[in-house]
DNA sequence: AGCCAGGCTAAGA
DNA sequence: TCTTAGCATGGC
């Protein structure tokens, strides 16, 4: 048996399908994800708007997963369960049509907390690469640098019985994301054989630089072991910090700083986010710089603006996914 | 077949 | 300070 989680405010598959996390999939036919997270193989399923079903190690095998013991902090941590979403959508502009619309749509979709230098890294190798070939990277770099997971250590905590697992067979090793110390011990060339391409050493050298001291790392970081939930270096400093890494600049550093350090001031703008913006914000502008569109996004979207991003990322690409790609612009889309 | 992808960096205006 | 080319590769 799975153990049950109660939540409120929440949407599993847009958290982890929102482009945040590279190592979710669909398995199985029944609204199973599964996903490595740290040490652990985790299954997660949503099953009512209040209910999520879930089968990690050190769950209980019984109904409903105690609040408070280690397992069910973790899992609330990571899915940033432990956190108000109507008192977050409330910092939102309240004239923001466009935005209010997008979070309606998908209400639930939360900024995940995950572990820094894995959002990092994954990053890194994002550059100029699509969704499907960064989940490829990330997996080549786990299988080959990441410590293996037996297939009874990812079914522990829940049933023995085959049949009640997802994922049927149960006989597949899992990797987890390497570590800082694995990848800044690995060549140029192996990195380069995970399909990182002129990524490659970008990644070495972030790794090395962050292994021997060289920023600060722990700092930026803190506010993930600690009690609070995000860093106490301020973000301008963080920001800065990180963007002394090779192949890190402003998108990564901010992603980095969102998805994992609980910096939700933090505003990356990719392409999707900067179409998104120009489309609903500069209407009928010709000429709008990234500058601007940064400055914007700080001044408008306020402390959550990372969250806003997100929910605005999230929709424009379902607007093109859904929508033919050639012959057709995003301008008569509307921001409905 | 070609086009393009969730960028960063250096170079040159 | 803003714009542009180069970087490599795989998926569609």
């Amino acid at each position: 048996m799975p153990d049950l989680i109660n939540v409120f405010d929440f949407d599993l598959t847009a958290t982890l399908e929102c482009g945040q996390a590279f190592r979710w999939s669909r398995c199985g036919e029944n609204g199973w994800h599964e996903g490595v997270v740290g040490k652990a193989v985790w299954r997660l399923r949503q099953t009512s708007d209040s209910v999520v079903e879930a089968v990690v190690p050190g769950g209980c095998g019984k109904k409903t997963l105690p609040p408070g013991t280690a397992t069910a902090t973790l899992m609330s941590r990571y899915l940033s369960l432990d956190r108000s979403l109507p008192q977050i959508v409330a910092t939102f502009p309240a004239d923001d049509q466009a935005l209010h619309a997008a979070v309606r749509r998908h209400w639930g979709l939360r900024v995940l907390r995950q572990e820094p230098w894995e959002c990092l890294a994954s990053f890194i190798a994002s550059s100029t690469k699509q969704i499907v070939q960064i989940r490829q990277i990330v997996e080549l770099l786990a299988r080959r640098f990441g410590e293996p997971i037996a297939p009874a250590d990812a079914r522990a905590g829940g049933s023995r019985r085959a049949q009640d697992w997802p994922l049927g067979k149960g006989t597949e090793w899992y990797h987890t994301f390497p570590t800082i110390e694995a990848i800044a011990r690995a060549t140029h060339d192996q990195l380069w054989n995970c399909k990182l391409g002129f990524r490659a050493k970008n990644l070495l050298a972030a790794a090395r630089t962050i292994d021997s001291g060289k920023i600060d790392w722990a700092k930026i970081t803190d506010g993930q072991n600690g009690q609070d939930a995000r860093s106490p270096m301020d973000y301008e400093t963080a920001l800065a910090e990180l963007m002394k890494l090779p192949g890190v600049g402003e998108k990564i550093a901010n992603c980095t700083l969102l998805f994992a350090c609980g910096f939700d001031e933090a505003f990356p703008v990719d392409v999707w986010i900067e179409r998104a913006l120009r489309r609903i914000y500069f209407a009928g502008k010709k000429k709008v710089t990234a500058r601007q569109l940064r400055e914007f996004a700080r001044s408008h979207f306020g402390p959550y603006a990372g969250w806003a991003q997100q929910y605005l990322f999230f929709n424009e690409r379902l607007l093109r996914k859904h929508r033919p790609r050639r012959g057709q612009t995003l301008l008569d889309v509307g921001t409905q």
